[in-house]
RNA sequence: CGGGCAGUAGCGCAGCCUGGUAGCGUACCUGAAUGGGGUUCAGGUGGUCGGGGGUUCAAAUCCCCCCUGCCCGACCA
């Protein structure tokens, strides 16, 4: 591609609204633009980087054994009734109407309609396992969209459904599903994590998410470095406990005057010990009546934990006003000693622990020495606590870490959910209906091309992983003199005739211009070919990722450059 | 949905308080010089000042309503 035809128009100026830097580069660099809230255009530059995530999504998808269809944006909402989301899907769905008045909605995700295809196609055994996949636009009407392609209204996904007859069967493709989604990820050298995520109201089921690890990333990541264990935060689970907090003998309960003590922190600094020796207590408002959490007092609680345990869908902290009628005491100086009757759970950190120090249900009193059993009922105990950076891995011990991350795709074991409201059944062996057992499989084309800018560029812009970059070599000539011209040319057309993708940038434009340009769309590769070097029969090439510049003949040049691109195309 | 800020040329902004011919930088066009990291100078093109209504001889500017965008929060995942 010669750039003086192509269509290129890079910003100086970062446009006011931008605030990540993926967004803020693809703006500048002409590979996007903003139509409306969450709504873009994708410019040649930048649709060019998502056909190659594409081509590589549908490589790993067709080896994986997927089979690629196309199902239509807009579907009617009859689909959507059947299944019940017509009612739970809330706002996020846009709904329109046709000249006729009738219902329709553009598809935010297609269950519905594949359940329907499959309910229609397949009937029997025979013809099951079955996954198919598509790479369609999706709309999604966000609350408040932001952050450029990461998290749009309309965007670009690949959406696998995945169709069984057992639950072995949905376990193989799974795996294989998991597998191909890091092969993507390894291709476009994307640093990222596969983790186990919490599988929320739809329950039971195996769900995993794969994370970007990067600072703009609005999800929080555990990770193992030793054995890669790794789960969204609100899932995580660490093999924390404190062996110097060894069970001592049980001591006499003993009330003690603690004014002004509101706080966990207040009370440790108030008796000098630090608050892991402390027991936290929580009360919590939930559908089935009000419980009552007990946590070391150094951890922080985790909502998600304590409602999957309770099996409750509203979990809300009891309000101050509240606490004397529920509990029996104000709040900040509450325990499970003497408080009214009502369910009581705890950690499981705190299941060693004995002679608790605990709020006396009394304004400036606590108690010392309390213990389960003797002094109040206590017998369930899971785990409540959010993981913080540091504590034991629960697989191998090893000191957790802690990252931000993107959610760049998600696979999730659905079952019967959708094909048991929808009817979608097979005859099995003895001739007996029963429901299709699905998986499905997400994964953000455009997402995971911003998350590869999150996670490689500098201060002059982009650095693209070759894989993805709208063009893998750029030569710049720096002149108007004939032999800088005709070498140039003559590179530009040796490096298309051995397969590169390359682009000439043959505007008549300073070298600065010429090389802001470069640097700020990332090409991955340079050829600069300048007088001085020329007559010496030298050129210049560089890789973008550190610039540095190393001299050739033309000929070594691109002997070089293609040996490269070919490694890394092969991975 | 609540709170805050904003909407003036493709992009970044000033002008508004105190009403009186629509401005700067950049981008783009023309010319000259320059020619290895966004070069300099000169001359130009481009805007019904988000929309509607009102006040006024006169509104980008003052008043009212609406729309859109951004930030924080809530909601959702």
């Amino acid at each position: 591609m010669r750039w003086s035809q192509y269509f290129i128009n890079t910003l100086r100026e970062v446009p006011a609204d931008a605030d990540v830097i993926s967004q803020k580069l693809m703006m500048r660099a002409g590979m996007i633009r903003k139509v409306a809230a969450g709504i873009y255009t994708y410019l040649p530059l930048g649709l060019r980087s998502l056909q190659k995530m594409e081509a590589i999504v549908r490589e790993e998808m067709n080896r994986a054994g997927a089979i690629e269809l196309l199902m239509p944006a807009i579907q009617p909402a009859e689909l959507w009734m059947e299944s019940g989301r017509w009612q739970k899907y809330g706002k996020e769905l846009l709904r329109i109407k046709d000249r006729h008045e009738r219902d329709f909605v553009f598809g935010p995700t297609h269950e519905e309609v594949i359940t329907d295809t499959v309910r229609d196609s397949i009937s029997s055994y025979r013809q099951l396992p079955l996954n198919l996949y598509q790479i369609q636009t999706k709309f999604r009407d966000e609350v408040r969209p932001r952050f450029g392609l990461m998290r749009g209204r309309e965007f670009i996904m690949k959406d696998a459904y995945s169709f069984h007859a057992s639950s072995e069967s949905l376990d193989e493709t799974y795996i294989k599903m998991r597998d191909a989604y890091s092969a993507i990820f390894n291709r476009c050298a994307l640093e990222h994590v596969p983790v186990e995520a919490d599988t929320g109201n739809i329950g039971g089921s195996a769900s995993h998410e794969f994370m970007v690890l990067a600072q703009s990333g609005e999800d929080a990541v555990v990770h193992c470095p030793s054995c890669n264990y790794g789960a969204n935060l609100e899932k995580a689970t660490s093999s924390f406990f404190d062996p110097s907090t060894a069970p001592e003998p049980a001591a006499e309960l003993e009330e003690i005057e603690t004014p002004g003590t509101k706080s966990i922190e207040d009370v440790g600094k108030f008796l000098g010990v630090p608050t892991n020796s402390l027991v936290k207590t929580l009360v919590f408002q939930t559908e089935n009546g009000p419980v009552m959490v007990l946590l070391r007092g150094d951890r922080q609680a985790n909502e998600i934990k304590i409602k999957n345990f309770l099996g409750v869908q509203n979990l809300e902290m009891l309000e101050d006003a509240q606490f004397q009628e529920v509990v029996g005491g104000p709040p900040g100086y509450c325990g499970p000693v003497g408080a009214k009757k009502l369910r009581v759970v705890a950690d499981k950190s705190l299941e060693a622990m004995t002679n608790w120090v605990v709020g006396a249900n009394a304004s400036d009193k606590h108690l010392r020495n309390a213990n389960r059993g003797r002094d109040f009922d206590l017998s369930e105990f899971s785990d409540f606590t959010t993981v913080e950076a540091g504590d034991p891995c629960p697989r191998c011990s090893t000191q957790l870490n802690i990252h931000r991350g993107i959610e760049v795709g998600h696979i999730f074991k659905l079952g019967t959910r959708y094909s048991s409201e929808m009817n979608c059944v097979y005859l099995d062996e003895k001739g007996e209906r029963q429901p299709m057992i699905m998986g499905c499989y997400g994964l953000g084309v455009g997402r995971t091309v911003a998350a590869a800018i999150e996670q490689s560029h500098d201060d002059d812009g982009i650095i693209w992983p070759i894989p993805i970059a709208p063009f893998e070599v750029v030569v710049t000539p720096l002149g108007k003199e004939a032999d800088v011209q005709q070498t140039a040319m003559e590179i530009y057309e040796q490096l298309r005739a051995a397969g590169a993708d390359v682009i000439l940038d043959d505007r008549d434009e300073r070298p600065g211009v010429k090389f802001k340009d470069a640097d700020l769309i990332g090409f991955p590769l340079r050829i600069v070919v300048g007088a001085k070097s020329l007559a010496n029969g030298q050129v210049e090439w560089s890789f973008r990722r550190d610039k540095e510049r190393r001299l050739a003949t033309p000929a070594g040049a691109l002997a070089e450059i293609v040996d490269h691109l070919d490694r890394a195309r092969k991975g």
